[in-house]
Formats: C-alpha cells, sequence, structure tokens
DNA sequence: ACCGTGATGTTCT
DNA sequence: GAACATCACGGTG
C-alpha cells in the first residue's frame, strides 16, 4: 500500500507521471489528511533550467543530491510553501513538485487550515495543499517511507502532459511537456 | 467570468 | 537587491 523507497528511485519524470492517482497523506497530532495527487512537474536537474537543482548544490537543494523518497519543502515569494518528492538516485538531482490534490481523508482538518469551505478550493495549487495537509518547512529532508508523511497506492487514472506553469524564465525548458495532470479531473490548479 | 495587484521572506547574484 | 515552481482579494464586465 504504501510506497517504497524504490518508487522514487526512478527518473524524475516516471515518478511524476505515476504518482498521478496515488493517495498523498500526512499524519500529524491534529489528525490525518490526505488527497488523490491529480497533478505534478517534473523537474529535472542538471538538463532543466527551470529546476532549482540547475546551478548545482546549494543548502537548500542539498536533499535533491540525496535518493529519492525525501520531501523538498521551499518557501515561495514569501508566503507559500510548495511540497515536493525527491526522484532518482544519489547524487541525480530531480523532483516533483505536487501541485493539487483531490481531497480525500479529513476534509474538516482541511477547511480548517485553509480557512475556506469549498472543496475545489481546498488543494487546487502547490500551495493550498501544502497549507491544507500541515506541512511546514520542518518537512525538509522527511523520509516519505515514514510515518509522518507518505504515498499509497490508490487508483489508475488516464494522464495528460502539459507544460509546466509559471516556469517562463527557463527559456527553452519552459516548452517541455512535464506537466501531468489526472484528465478532465475537477481538483486541478488551473 | 477575467484581470491587476499586494503581501511577504529566502535564496542567490 | 532582484527574483521567485503563489494566493486572495477587489475591481470591472
Amino acid at each position: 500500500m504504501k510506497l517504497p523507497r524504490e518508487f522514487y528511485q526512478r527518473d524524475g519524470l516516471t515518478v511524476a507521471r505515476e504518482l498521478i492517482g496515488k493517495k498523498l497523506v500526512t499524519n500529524l497530532p491534529e489528525g490525518l489528511t490526505s488527497g488523490l495527487i491529480v497533478e505534478t512537474e517534473a523537474y529535472m536537474g542538471t538538463i532543466d533550467a527551470a529546476a532549482h537543482s540547475y546551478r548545482g548544490k546549494t543548502e537548500r537543494t542539498k536533499i535533491f543530491y540525496g535518493t529519492g523518497g525525501f520531501v523538498y519543502v521551499y518557501l515561495i515569494y514569501g508566503m507559500h510553501l510548495c511540497t515536493n518528492v525527491v526522484a532518482n538516485v544519489e547524487d541525480v538531482p530531480e523532483a516533483v513538485l505536487i501541485r493539487a490534490l483531490e481531497p480525500v481523508d479529513g476534509v474538516e482538518l482541511m477547511k480548517r487550515r485553509r480557512g475556506k469551505n469549498k472543496l475545489r478550493e481546498l488543494c487546487s495549487g502547490p500551495g493550498k495543499l501544502s497549507k491544507a495537509l500541515g506541512v511546514t518547512k520542518n518537512f525538509y529532508g522527511a523520509d516519505l517511507c515514514g510515518e509522518e508523511i507518505f504515498i499509497e497506492t490508490c487508483r489508475a487514472l488516464p494522464v495528460t502532459t502539459t507544460k509546466r506553469i509559471n516556469v517562463n524564465y527557463a527559456g527553452e525548458a519552459a516548452e517541455y511537456l512535464w506537466r501531468f495532470v489526472a484528465s478532465n479531473n475537477a481538483f486541478l490548479s488551473i
């Protein structure tokens, strides 16, 4: 049921595609919350101008250089956290951004954390779902094979690919079809 | 429905 | 000091 380390130790594009239809879970003292992953983006290390790891190892990107199955969280625009899954093996700095979930468990808790009531508004964006699941910057480096945050098999969903969102700064890399979405799903970020 | 804008703090130049 | 893998809100249609 819970995805094993080997699931993550593959190339980022495969991991990003196969994460669609899996269930992302956090189990914190306030309760358990989860959602079906319906939107991801792959960030492919040294060949990808959009990736944080493109310019090499820094304090922030060092987690990319470890093996797959650990969490990379970062602060964006000074106020939102984005949750990523590290992919591939040691020294191959790839990661998958989780961009949207279809809420499943702990909906009341997610509504409280978000201050929103509409199901559609809970997890339809990377900052939104991070808040709904109670992810904080302390999750940096968390093990997805642990108990606090993990991913389970759930269902198979048809997948569509598109360009990634808000990476216009990345030149040619902005054109790559490295965003994966559950086809015709109502809970996407756009 | 679709803009436009302001909020906010890290990271890297 | 600029840029940033975003969100919520208030305006106009």
